[in-house]
DNA sequence: TTTTAGAATGACCGGGTGGTCACCGCGCGG
DNA sequence: CCGCGCGGTGACCACCCGGTCATTCTAAAA
């Protein structure tokens, strides 16, 4: 989890790069694997191996803390969305939206705890703050999806007769629900995508751009 | 919340029909507004206007009462799903998902507890037992719109290189979204399908099915 | 070696939980 | 009119929570 740590009190920044990985790694976990209601201090407080005191003295509320562990997880998604986009700028359509999923595999490869706290916060609104902080966020995902399909649109790949704020909403879904599926086995109705093989993987991803593209009907072409 | 009444106690089931209605629609209330696990049975009492030992001597435990509401709400889906499926068997395949989406804003219209219950357990795995029940759930809805979607290859409606799984699973993403977008706040990124007019759920259909049939690509028509 | 600033600690607080059970009061049979 | 059985009741239990703070420990300064 490194860097990142304008987070917590004056204290907790002068910790030791050590010890202050090991108590936000801990409140990662603890966060990820019971959301926010259900994470409890106390376990986190065990997990790190410090004392219930040093937690409050750390970040002052359990709040603080995961506004701090949600900040980094947000960010770590902003970043890769923009990685994502500079590198496919190139690519027609179909292909880029490929690439967009393959890369949501691998970041939740990658970071499998953040990505369960990022979508926790967008499905469950199991949140600290209202519902507006989770607007925003799911705006952002549209927002991003909706200047994919402009420059596609602009590009003649795609019909331009279809609003655009509906088809990103539409398509995002798709994204969305293909990639919670992976990592949550209570999501994947049987189809060996959570856990799968990277043949699977790519099978799903095909899939998904073809019907993304194309759409069921008989009548379409590529 | 009328009949269906085989659950709990038999002292609670020679309880007039009136107090059973009374105590179930509070229990219904409470899991529907905080899940099950933050769902208090203490506040749930208080609600239904009884004291806190004769909840326990309805229902036994907690988990008990959740069953029972619980059965209820797949219950009523189960029935929606069977009486839109021989309601439509005669459409054509995209009338009969534009149904099928304006029959799910109805039930929600007319059962808001009970789809929320639904659709918690659907998607945050808040539940008291394991992940296999929401699993068999989930494949139901699947294998509802494989059904369909069989039937709309056997009559040439739709193209037959696809496979029934994953194109069912794709189509139920969109359904599932649109409809918990319709009554969840924080998952309506800004487009007024939350609370919003019969206009709008309309063309929200009509974008949607458009999608599913045609998808966004340039070639097709219809 | 002694003093002392400040970090670490865990017992403790008020308030919540699901669940229990000894008691109370009401209605019915004798 | 009495007595008894059974449903209703809420104080109580053990356990959890987030958060506090007096005390202890540690290590650097004097």
């Amino acid at each position: 989890m490194r860097d990142h740590f304008e987070s917590g009190t004056e204290l907790f920044k002068s910790l030791p790069l050590e010890k202050r990985e090991k108590v936000f790694d801990a409140a990662v976990a603890e966060f990820a694997s019971k959301g926010y209601r259900n994470a409890s201090m106390n376990s986190l407080v065990r997990a790190a191996g410090i004392s219930k005191g040093s937690i409050f003295q750390y970040f002052r509320t359990k709040r603080n803390l995961f506004d701090a562990v949600l900040e980094l997880a947000v960010d770590r998604v902003k970043n890769y969305l923009r990685k994502v986009r500079s590198d496919t700028g190139e690519m027609p359509f179909p292909a880029r939206l490929g690439t967009l999923l393959r890369s949501g595999f691998s970041f939740i490869d990658k970071h499998p705890l953040l990505s369960a706290i990022y979508f926790q916060l967008l499905q469950s609104g199991d949140a600290p703050f209202g519902t507006e902080k989770i607007l925003q966020l799911r705006r952002l995902g549209n927002e991003f999806l909706a200047e994919m399909f402009d420059e596609a649109v602009s590009r003649g790949e795609v019909r331009s007769d279809l609003d655009r704020q509906k088809t990103a909403f539409l398509v995002n879904s798709l994204m969305e629900t293909l990639l919670r599926a992976y990592y949550t086995e209570f999501l994947d109705s049987g189809l060996g995508l959570y856990k799968g093989t990277a043949q699977n993987r790519e099978a799903w991803i095909e899939t998904t751009v073809a019907f993304i593209v194309s759409g069921l009907g008989n009548e379409s072409s590529d």
